[in-house]
DNA sequence: CGCAATTTACTTGTGCACAATTATATTAAA
DNA sequence: TTTAATATAATTGTGCACAAGTAAATTGCG
């Protein structure tokens, strides 16, 4: 055997924080995935809708970048919520190169459905108080870390 | 306003554990691209691998369990590592439902090659081992709940 | 046994997700 | 001021990810 045993344990699945990460992460848009449909929206779709009702009016880039989202990804996400009506997408007059979102009325409406959302998930998830808090910490720091290194 | 100033703070994006994780996961995943471009493999097919490399042969069914993943997901995914010459994909004899599938030479000899990639994925996360454990038991916790729920 | 229910897997369709490329507008530098 | 560099966004291509529907083998019940 090339390696010493030591080494390869590393690979084994269980051994690995990155795999309850990403399937917890899969787990939880499932979990939402019947919420969401009564919106009518896409768990992509809802965080840029939260940002819109938090912020009425974003642009693009800062869309892309609080999100963690390029634009290959989020053009087509626009082009589907503009065209359900949620929002709308112009050009800055300043730079035409700036796209501007803002969020219309039937968009504004979704809001108060959503409300109820959050706490429904945070009850599929089962933790204490003090887990959501640490699991909030260190997911942000490890995030954070990450995006360091580009 | 419908609703009073409280329920529409969870629905504020810095208020959610939801967003990190995903983030979190979605940044990791990129994270491993780079090292996983020189076996030739994406994520997805990484943690097949994973199970592969410790289990030198698994069913189909049990695959799609400990991945959480459904055959919609797997099926291309195991199409393209056998034609990568990685696993071969066999149908039981007692059983012409179950697929079958074994690990080859050539799938073992990435095993060496993904050696060091664990650790270098934690140091790009950048958390403590005290952390990665609290992180690991927090998302397993999660995920357990939330598969009791289907 | 014969047939309904179940299990396992595949297929189809939609929507992310991202790398790589392209297009256009703006800014900066020579 | 012309041109090179940069910033913003869209496009293209590949590969998940999953719901819904289909197909085939097996199991179990009458």
């Amino acid at each position: 055997m090339a390696k010493n045993d030591h080494s390869y344990d590393t690979l084994k699945l269980k051994n690995q924080v990155c795999f309850p990460l990403y399937a917890c992460s899969k787990e939880l848009v499932r979990q939402y995935t019947p919420y969401l449909k009564e919106l009518n929206l896409t768990y992509t779709q809802y965080i840029v809708m939260m940002v819109l009702w938090e912020r009425e009016t974003v642009s693009s880039r800062e869309l892309a970048e609080c999100l963690h989202l390029d634009y290959g990804t989020l053009t087509p996400v626009l082009k589907r919520l503009d065209q359900a009506g949620y929002l709308t997408r112009e050009r800055a007059e300043n730079d035409e190169r700036l796209l501007t979102l803002k969020l219309t009325e039937g968009g504004r409406k979704l809001k108060d459905k959503a409300a109820e959302i959050p706490s429904a998930i945070a009850e599929c998830m089962g933790l204490t108080m003090e887990e959501f808090g640490v699991l909030y910490t260190l997911t942000y720091k490890a995030l954070k870390n990450m995006e360091e290194r580009q």
